[in-house]
DNA sequence: TTAGGGTTAG
């Protein structure tokens, strides 16, 4: 790396009368550069520029910076500019080095203060980076669209938009800016970041002309506010598309959890001869991984080497990939992609020791993670400890578990979030130390969300604690009033606790709310035998063969000598009723269809919700009657039934 | 000397 700045460096150290010149330029020794050396020294600014980046580390470019000032062009704005931007690239505080490198030119032209003003936003230094603007106005100089387009970003960041309003205006007065792309599509980018999708949409309705790159930052604003039907109006009416854009709509669905119309749309942009890059890919596996179906999990891998991608080279394709094989079951793949990227971050390792995490492979986990930081420089973040701390729950490693938790704060500086106190409440509630979970809560520096007395009121339900099952219910009514599934669990304590009477009480102030489980909301996937995925939802005997299936999970009931679990049946029916209902849970439909089409190999259901007692004893038990694996992924983690026990031990 | 789409979470 040196030695390549050396090699180009070198015809600069050759022209010493030029550079002598420069020197008496700017020390007003000199009224003008003769335009003879004029053109040279361009030169010599360009080759300075390249070798700045080429530059790799900050001191390769604090090198380079020297043989700058030694050649006294250390004046020139244009190199300057770029050296500011370089240092900003590589993660060099902009207050700390740009600032002083700024200061001893004597003329900034608009493009070093530019380069400055976008060196303290970078750093988050909005007031910095006005402070340099209002100087650069007291100087006399025209700021550029660019400085504006910086500024706004700036205002979008701190969600400011009367800053950014303000900001706007200026560029219209002063420079006539109005129409300019750059900065009004910032300005649309800038409203949507600060809530106004309603103002973004305002600006591009009036604009005269438009980019590809306003219509797709509106379509990518539509897609984050969850307004699918209003991205994919705007991307027909789209005058022509590319890749970009496309690639906004794929993962547009998939932020919106619609992995099917994702996929759908791939299909679409391949049908239309458009090209798929990285980004397009990620979008695409995770749309696999949400559908929790291996044989797509497959597809995608084959594709991207079709396309060309190695995923060992590449850290988003890779640490996709390795989410996507973990929550489609397959964890040895999963495995299999890790060991083979060249270069692991955090990102890859976290999705790897969330993968073992998920599937109760808590030493694996650890393992993990202690290699990671014995053997590599990847540093651990926030997300890391929580795949540590979930592994540690789900393995019952309870005094491993709080020695991480520990270590993470004072060891590593990073301070736990809600979801990590979640986790270490549901460690504690496996082992049955409710009362300690207890303390922890009011330990918390922030207030407790949901899915800490969630988790705190199913543990309770599993150690039939009622009272504590109590409290954490009373905040859970506040905090998700319509959520049904609480009711259940404390319906369930109280069972557990032999207190019928609460039972009775909780039940009738369901009924009294107008509780209803929402029926359709339950949806589990199954893949057919040539791996087509099927839906089924809770209480429909829709499917073209649920006839057979309604057959088939009565012959497997019988086989089992499966019991209803009735309690878990919130509706005021017969017996009779409730077990017909228990029957229809949408997982059981999938395993249904699933046993009735045959097949080998572990049978892999992906359920939206979590799986209820009944569904969990019925797995158990099919799991050793067919004699194969059943992988069930609800929404909190994996549940592996073999031979008829699960991998969860029975508490989730 | 500038801009739009991306990876981890019970």
């Amino acid at each position: 790396m040196v030695s390549l700045s050396k090699k180009l460096i070198a015809p600069i150290l050759k022209s010493s009368s030029l550079i002598s010149t420069v020197a008496k330029f700017h020390n007003d020794q000199l009224p003008f550069i003769p335009f003879s050396q004029l053109q040279k020294i361009k030169q010599l600014e360009c080759q300075l520029v390249s070798t700045l980046e080429h530059c790799r580390s900050p001191s390769q470019i604090k090198q380079t910076h020297a043989y700058i000032i030694r050649k006294c062009l250390h004046q020139s704005s244009y190199i300057i500019a770029k050296l500011i931007r370089m240092l900003s690239k590589l993660n060099v505080s902009t207050k700390s080095y740009g600032a002083s490198v700024f200061s001893e030119v004597r003329h900034p032209n608009a493009f070093l203060y530019t380069a400055l003003i976008r060196g303290y936003l970078v750093d988050g230094m909005l007031k910095e980076s006005i402070l340099v603007y209002n100087s650069m106005r007291g100087n006399g100089l025209i700021p550029l669209s660019f400085t504006f387009a910086a500024l706004l970003k700036g205002s979008a960041s701190e969600s400011n938009a009367n800053l950014g309003r303000q900001i706007h205006g200026e560029s219209v007065k002063l420079g006539g800016f109005g129409a300019d792309l750059f900065v009004v599509n910032a300005l649309i980018d800038m409203y949507v970041k600060c809530g106004h999708l309603d103002c973004g949409r305002k600006v591009f309705d009036e604009m005269p002309e438009r980019d590809l790159i306003s219509w797709t930052s509106l379509i990518d604003a539509y897609a984050k506010a969850g307004e699918m039907d209003c991205a994919d109006e705007l991307f027909s009416a789209m005058p022509s598309k590319d890749m970009v854009a496309w690639t906004t709509m794929v993962t547009g669905f998939v932020q919106n959890a619609r992995p099917r119309e994702a996929l759908e749309f791939f299909e679409r942009m391949q049908t239309a001869g458009v090209q798929t890059d990285e980004v397009t890919l990620v979008g695409v596996i995770n749309a696999c991984a949400q559908l929790g179906s291996a044989k797509y999990a497959y597809w995608v891998r084959d594709m991207a080497v079709r396309c060309g991608f190695n995923p060992a080279n590449g850290a988003h394709v890779g640490s996709a990939l390795i989410d996507m094989y973990s929550k489609c079951g397959c964890l040895e793949e999963a495995y299999d992609v890790f060991n083979s990227l060249q270069r692991k971050n955090v990102y890859s390792y976290s999705c790897m020791i969330i993968g073992f995490a998920m599937h109760g492979r808590a030493t694996s986990a650890i393992e993990l993670f202690q290699e990671m930081m014995t053997t590599t420089s990847v540093k651990p973040n926030s997300v890391t400890f929580l795949g540590v701390l979930t592994a540690c729950s789900h393995g019952g490693m309870l005094e491993q578990g709080k020695l991480f938790f520990d270590e993470m704060k004072e060891k590593y500086g990073i301070s736990p979030s809600v979801d990590h106190y979640n986790t270490m409440v549901d460690m504690l509630g496996r082992r049955g130390r409710l009362k300690e979970a207890v303390s922890l809560i009011e330990t918390m520096p922030m207030e407790p969300n949901g899915g800490v007395w969630g988790a705190l009121l199913g543990a309770s339900r599993v150690h039939g604690d009622a009272s504590i099952a109590e409290a954490a219910a009373g905040h859970l009514f506040k905090l998700e009033p319509g959520n049904i599934g609480n009711y259940i669990l404390l319906c369930e304590a109280y069972a557990k606790a032999g207190r019928w009477e609460d039972v009775t009480r909780v039940r009738k102030e369901m009924r009294e709310k107008g509780l209803r489980k929402k029926a359709a909301a339950a949806c589990s996937r199954v893949e057919g035998e040539r791996g087509e995925v099927h839906e089924f939802y809770a209480g429909e005997w829709t499917h073209p063969r649920s006839g057979e299936v309604e057959g088939v999970l009565e012959e497997l009931a019988e086989k089992v000598g499966h019991e209803a679990r009735v309690g878990g049946v919130v509706y005021d029916v017969d017996e009779e009723e409730k077990r017909r209902i228990l029957m229809g849970h949408s997982e059981k439909l999938a395993l249904g269809y699933a046993v009735l089409v045959g097949g080998e190999g572990t049978l892999r259901i992906v359920k939206n919700l979590r799986i209820c007692e009944d569904c969990h004893v019925f797995m158990c038990g099919v799991s050793r009657v067919i004699g194969r694996d059943i992988l069930v992924r609800d929404n909190f983690r994996f549940h592996h039934f073999r031979h008829g026990i699960c991998s969860c031990s029975d508490f989730w």
